[in-house]
This record gives C-alpha cells, sequence and structure tokens, in this order.
DNA sequence: GGATTACTTTGATCAGCGTCGTAGGATGGA
DNA sequence: TCCATCCTACGACGCTGATCAAAGTAATCC
C-alpha cells in the first residue's frame, strides 16, 4: 500500500519566536554550520544531508544540522532515506532582520568559490 | 612640557581587512562581548573599560576586551589611567555588510532594556 | 527477505574558552 | 614621594563543544 509515499519520521522545529539571538549567533559562529547554511543559499533549493561539501565526518555533520535546526536555521524533513534541509531564511529574516543575509553575504565575499 | 598630554602606552590594532568573518562572528558570538558592542553602540560615544555593565570580572573583561579588538570590532586607547572603547562601526560595516547593525539591532530587540 | 543507502546515536577524546583571584605595572593627584 | 585608580598579566579551573569511529535504526529496492 503506497499510502505513505514519503514522510514517516517528522522532526522537531522551534518556532522562530522561541531562538535566541544567543543560539542564532552560536549556530552561525561555527563554520562548518557556515558553510552548510552558504551552500542552502547558494543553491536556492532544499539539500539532502549528504549532499554539503564539508570536512567533517558524516556523524559529526548531524550534529552541525541539530544544532542549526534548534536554532531556527534550517527546518529539516524526510524523504524517503534521505533528510532534506531547508534554509529558513524569510523566518528568520523577520525575526532578526538582516542577520543571516549579511552573514550569508559575508561568507560569500570571503569564499568566494565556485558555488558551482 | 604638556607635550604628551595623554598618550604613552599605545594598543596594537588590525586593519579590518585582516580581520576574518570568523573571527568578527566569534568575537559577536559571547553575550557579555555583545553587550559591551550594544552599550557601545546605545550610548554612541567612546567608553572607557570600567563603565561598562557586565556580569563579570574585570579580569575577565580585559580578555574580551582584547577579543573584540582583535577582531577589528573595537578601537582602543589610552586616556590617563583610563582605556577608552571605539565602535568600528563604519569600518566592519565596510568589510562586512548589515552584519554589526544587524546584530546590534537584534540585540536591542531581544534587551529591550534601558540604554540609559 | 536481504542487501543497500542514509542518517543517527553512543561513547570517548580533546582543545579551547570563559571565568576568577591575585599580583603587577602605569598614570595621576596630593 | 606615596597612594589611589585603572587596567593587564598570569596561572588555574571547569565546562562546553567539535570531532571521530563504530554500532544502530529506518526506509528503499531488487
Amino acid at each position: 500500500m503506497p499510502r505513505p509515499l514519503t514522510a514517516a519520521r517528522t522532526v522537531e522545529h522551534p518556532d522562530v519566536s522561541e531562538v535566541s539571538l544567543q543560539q542564532v549567533m552560536e549556530a552561525l559562529a561555527d563554520p562548518v554550520r557556515r558553510a552548510v547554511v552558504s551552500q542552502l543559499a547558494g543553491r536556492g533549493e532544499d539539500m539532502t544531508c549528504g549532499s554539503f561539501v564539508t570536512p567533517v565526518s558524516v556523524s559529526t555533520l548531524t550534529h552541525h544540522f541539530n544544532t542549526l535546526r534548534e536554532a531556527g536555521v534550517i527546518r529539516q524533513y524526510y524523504v524517503g532515506t534521505a533528510k532534506m534541509n531547508a534554509l529558513r531564511a524569510d523566518e528568520i529574516e523577520g525575526r532578526f532582520p538582516g542577520l543571516l543575509s549579511a552573514v550569508v553575504a559575508a561568507a560569500g565575499t570571503e569564499t568566494r568559490a565556485g558555488t558551482t
């Protein structure tokens, strides 16, 4: 029965109104997490956990995704065996105007690597 | 000879072009340092090290000032026995547009305490 | 059902950072 | 000269957080 086509496991997310500036700043202060955010912003579409380019192990990356999710920066959902990641750009923008975009922009000017 | 009216001890400062986003983010990720920056921004004028309101000891505060200075966020100079602190707002703004102002604004919306 | 893919959890390690108290150096005033 | 004020330097300490490997769970595919 192909009823539950997808979506079995669910993921908890905070409301942006519940996240503190401290959480967001801490989340964005880590270079790996900033790389994740940058790639998400640069790509412009949701990405699976496995499709990010980072210098750390998979288990470490899971930890970073958790941190970003708990800080309200990303939204995660399952699609089959894969876990997708979406930037909560608009929501964070509403909570802390200009913050996320400034960080993404700043990261872009420093990296200047191909967002191929 | 009232020549050296002030200025005996000097302080080293990085050029903003030398500071990394990582440094700035780390500097602004600490709540005490953010409080320092907020008070500096809110006051609108340079402040002595001793005039900040924080929950930490003086020696700890010195450490935070060093971190902020090395990140290019503040500029320090001596005036007599006092050490003044100035926000390098414009310079940081040029290096990472919108970042510092967004953080200061965000901190303001959260604190909402009197910057009396 | 069994193998495969995809991510998580656990447990451990290890470095770094924030914190403090105390002692020290520098300036300014009496 | 002596003292008071300001800030810094020096250990020391505890804790958090980033990291990994290995084992575990969950969905998919053949």
